[in-house]
DNA sequence: ACCTTAAAGCAAAATCATTGCGTCTAGCGA
DNA sequence: TCGCTAGACGCAATGATTTTGCTTTAAGGT
């Protein structure tokens, strides 16, 4: 059961709304490393142990507020084939993902999850991304590739590496991943 | 500049070593969540404010000790030919990757690394052992992909499942993604 | 409209993190 | 070998955070 799993209207839904607000807030403001649970208490006009009951601790909560802004707020856009979709939306995944403020994101989203749940509904985003691609690609006429194998051979290796290797990542990088992955599905 | 690079003999080694083991002790006896820096301290037998001055805090502390137990403590066993060798090598390191004690060293090892030398180490210990079990293969004769290759391909895919959806792992998994990447390899 | 109960507020107590200062010792050059 | 010196540690005071028991509020159901 995630958080979000509060009573939908009233009182807890105010509190967590303006708690997450807080935190977004404060974040651009002092930085996300000087954030700590009384001063986002105060912002958000709450006392601390409102957040310590609800989110338990800090990286908790930051890893709600990291999985809300690894959203995608949009649909990927259509470029008319499989082969520039995907690698338009490899291009921009890598981008964003691998900015510093990306990569602080993924690195809450991990952190503060016990259970792993948070770090599921990321790669659950892009698999939903990535079945909106090739089921366009398929209405096309197009072959296409599983979803899972276009996660475990571009979206994982652009996620190892910026977990595990930050640097020389590129467009150049993603576009290989994408050109790959469909060089194989039709001989 | 890494924490391991302090003083190589004398008191401060002796304090790193105490305070290392006091982490792995505690961490079987009350558990990965109920440590903290005055804790260990108490049984490294040294005061919190050292650990505090040296590691910074609690977080990069146990990355530093997660890395040091996520080092491969054996080169990886000849079979004879690649194909054995990359299958068992995969299998047994997604077995120790994917555990629930393997998975929290990993996190750690991400976590308390604000430059990522820490989980690029993890990165190269990786790296090293498939260099070894590629390297044998050529001098068998045989082809072979490139170290890069096979952390894309075989690598990036596990540890992204590990840390993004830890359901359904298991050994079938890593001898597929160990049969793909050589199936490749010539056709 | 009342009742039930999850969630929030409040405040005290406990624990943890930070910092200044004195002491010690490993490593180095004479 | 014998001091130097600078980095590392211990100690203790201070400040901040976290935890907890109890009370109060308000959402959602009857």
């Amino acid at each position: 059961m995630s958080r979000q799993m509060v009573r939908p209207g009233g009182r807890s839904a105010r509190v967590q709304a303006s708690v997450h607000a807080a935190v977004r807030e404060l974040a651009s403001e002092v930085g996300r490393d000087a954030l700590t649970v009384p001063l986002i208490a105060r912002r958000a006009g709450v006392t601390p142990s409102t957040i310590y009951r609800r989110w338990g601790d800090l990286q908790e909560l930051l890893s709600d507020v990291a999985v809300e802004r690894l959203r995608p707020d949009t649909a990927p856009n259509d470029h008319g084939a499989l082969s520039s979709d995907l690698t338009a939306w490899a291009e921009q995944f890598l981008d964003e993902m691998a900015s510093p403020t990306g990569r602080a994101y993924i690195r809450d989203a991990l952190l503060g999850d016990p259970d792993g749940s948070n770090a599921g509904q990321c790669s659950a985003y892009a698999a939903e991304q990535i079945g909106l691609v090739l089921t366009r690609a398929t209405e096309r006429g197009e072959r296409t590739p599983e979803v899972e194998t276009v996660i475990d051979r571009v979206v994982a290796p652009m996620m190892y590496r910026i977990l595990f290797r930050p640097d020389g990542l590129d467009a150049t990088y993603a576009r290989r991943l994408a050109a790959e992955v469909l060089g194989q599905t039709g001989p």
